[in-house]
DNA sequence: CGATTTTGACCTGCGC
DNA sequence: GCGCAGGTCAAAATCG
């Protein structure tokens, strides 16, 4: 079982068990809620495009219910562009569902699955407290099923074997969704969210890292290709890292261009096996721009060429000439999810990234910063931070090469991540001042405050930042320069000190807490689940927030919503997911046992290798750092 | 004082 | 071969 997890494992409990592991007990349905709803929510706007589809993959949806970036992250071969789509899909509803106020306009289906699900999972079938590890086969279902790459429908063994009413709920949800739509306004909402998201995706996949070359398509359907629940590291570091960051997306691209040009073919690829001329004609609907991420013939042979990857290890040494054939890796995430300030002298990254350079990119009004990796000498891995010119609210962020040395054990490893820390503290003041001055969260929105010297505040001053942030190795993405006159266009909320970062860090915790205390009515938490699942499950956040601090990010993110969740805090609350990802060791952290912060660090630490949560090894760690241990 | 950020210059790869 | 764009270098500035 030393793979049990592989990195579709990583990815959906990246999406899914952070939630999870960071809230346990009894109510602990806060991030189960979440999740559910955007599961539910996945699927059921699936059905509303398709408008008239079977439900099939869900594990697709629920992959993609993460978030954009863990769909964008997602490292899993089983999961199509299409299911990206889906996901994006659903996470527009979701966004357009917070957008009109809540599930109150999402259908009642939502609510009644969510309550249902939820009703069930957080009473019948809570999950155990803390240190009870049974609170995971739920995810050890959702895992297993998802990592298989299939699961025809609702009543799949995610649901029968896990939450026999949650399916029933999805069964209803299904129905409901057959049902003709009632508010159009929302589903422009939904397309328009859609469209955005295929934008980013298209952004993606035509990045210039994103190879794409057929010959890295695995043949077969992934359950094929290893046991369920398992995607062996190798795989993914062949596909996604070596292979580009592309490996999610060289494979689904290939198969969605098949796909979007002729459905029929793509039986013939390899993976779209399970892709059922539903999902190619509902990514066809929903990702046409997606179309562009054909590489040209010229491309197509580079990708080729780009095949003979060097060892992970070797790009370190080599010079700027490799640049071609460099193994990049790119993960996008929500800007918001990295405005989060950590708190003071706490690396918000496992990784210390120190940047070396900025350049201004043609044709993209955000400069791309270049980071590389400070926490050992002599380590090659970089990274490069860019904002999306199609969604600015969003962080693309390439990475390059890996790390030559383990994964720091301890915060003091990381030298100079105080700095950022502290730099931090300055976005935040910058981001409550953007606040209070009315200013569009624009600037706030995920930028961090230029560090080292850059004028600070003034909305249209370059600000920076985001942050995957939390102990459990996030990447951290300092400083992302606005265009001058900062207008993004990015209609985001201000991102509030209480959007904090979702993380394990226990000082982090202790500022979210402050919002959380500040929202003495827990009730107001979630109120697009008024009196549902939400309610239910935020109390029992909060009810465990206020005994564990530390394992409740979300009880936090709920504070935040609290404090006048707008769209687009929820929407942030969504882009922290992938924050999940690297926190899934803070989950398991928090599974664990109550542990002081140290020690929660150092196992975090210990067993959580972001390179294995993504995918790619980092060399020694990715044996020991297996997560199976984690889960199950 | 050490580490990071900034920023202009330089170098390399790629497209025409 | 040329020019452009991207990536890196390295000195100066900044910060704690």
């Amino acid at each position: 079982m030393e793979h049990s997890d592989g990195d579709l494992g990583a990815v959906v409990r990246a999406g899914t068990c952070s939630s999870l592991g960071t809230v346990t007990g009894p109510g602990g349905g806060g991030g189960h809620s979440q999740l559910l709803n955007s599961m539910v929510e996945m699927e059921a706007h699936r059905q509303n495009i398709n408008n008239k589809r079977k439900a099939t993959d869900f594990s697709v949806a629920t992959a993609g219910s993460s978030s954009p970036s863990s769909v964008l992250q997602c490292n899993s071969p089983s999961l199509l562009l299409s299911d990206i789509a889906k996901g994006l899909s659903g996470l527009s509803g979701l966004t357009a569902a917070a957008t009109t106020g809540g599930a109150a306009d999402t259908e009642g289906s939502l609510h009644d699955v969510c309550q249902l699900g939820y009703s069930n999972f957080s009473t019948g079938n809570a999950p155990p407290p803390a240190s009870s590890s049974s609170s995971f086969p739920y995810f050890s279902g959702l895992e297993t099923a998802a990592t298989a790459g299939r699961i025809d429908s609702p009543r799949n063994s995610f649901f029968t074997q896990n939450d026999a009413g949650l399916s029933e709920a999805f069964s209803r949800n299904l129905q409901q969704q057959q049902k003709p739509q009632q508010n159009n306004h929302h589903q422009v909402q939904q397309q328009q969210q859609i469209q955005k998201q295929s934008s980013l995706i298209s952004e993606l996949l035509s990045s210039s890292s994103l190879n794409l070359h057929r010959s890295r398509l695995r043949p077969g359907p992934l359950s094929s290709m290893e046991p369920a629940g398992r995607v062996s590291q190798d795989m993914i570091k062949e596909d996604f890292f070596q292979g580009g960051s592309s490996s999610c997306f060289n494979q689904r691209s290939s198969s969605s261009h098949q796909s979007a040009v002729d459905s029929s073919t793509s039986d013939q690829l390899p993976g779209s096996q399970h892709t059922s001329p539903t999902r190619d004609d509902h990514m066809a609907a929903t990702l046409g721009p997606v179309k562009k991420i054909e590489a040209s013939s010229k491309q197509q042979q580079q990708l080729e060429d780009s095949l003979d990857y060097g060892s992970p290890g070797s790009l370190g040494s080599k010079g700027p000439k490799r640049r071609k054939n460099q193994q990049k890796r790119i993960v996008c995430v929500p800007v918001a999810a990295s405005s989060r300030p950590t708190s003071e002298g706490m690396p918000s990254d496992m990784w210390a990234w120190r940047k070396y350079g900025q350049k201004p990119i043609k044709g993209s009004p955000f400069p791309r910063g270049y980071y590389r990796c400070s926490s050992s000498k002599g380590c090659s891995a970089r990274k490069q931070v860019e904002r999306s010119r199609t969604d600015p609210s969003m962080l693309i962020i390439t990475y390059t090469a890996e790390h030559n040395h383990p994964w720091p054990s301890h915060r003091n490893a990381l030298a100079g991540s105080s700095r950022m820390s502290s730099l931090d503290k300055v976005t935040l003041a910058q981001e409550t001042a953007s606040l209070k001055s009315g200013e569009t969260a624009e600037a706030a929105a995920g930028c961090n405050a230029p560090q080292g010297g850059l004028p600070l505040p003034m909305a249209d001053s370059p600000v920076n930042s985001m942050e995957l942030d939390n102990d459990m190795g996030v990447m951290e993405e300092p400083e992302l320069e606005l265009p001058p006159g900062g207008s993004a266009g990015v209609a985001r909320a201000p991102t509030s000190p209480s959007s904090t970062a979702v993380g394990l860090d226990a000082h982090c915790m202790d500022a979210q807490l402050d919002l959380a205390d500040h929202s003495s009515d827990h009730e107001l938490f979630m109120p697009s689940q008024r009196g549902g699942v939400g309610d239910i499950a935020v109390k029992g956040l909060m009810h465990h927030h206020h005994h564990h601090n530390h394992h409740n990010h979300l009880a936090t993110c709920s504070g935040r919503s609290s404090l006048g969740m707008q769209d687009d805090d929820f929407f942030a609350e969504l882009g922290e997911l992938p924050e999940s990802i690297l926190m899934f060791g803070g989950a398991r952290t928090g599974v664990v046992e109550d542990k002081s912060d140290d020690e929660c660090g150092a196992l975090g630490a210990d067993h959580v290798d972001p390179y294995n949560l993504f995918g790619w090894s980092s060399g020694s760690h990715l044996e020991s750092s297996s997560a199976s241990n984690v889960v199950m």
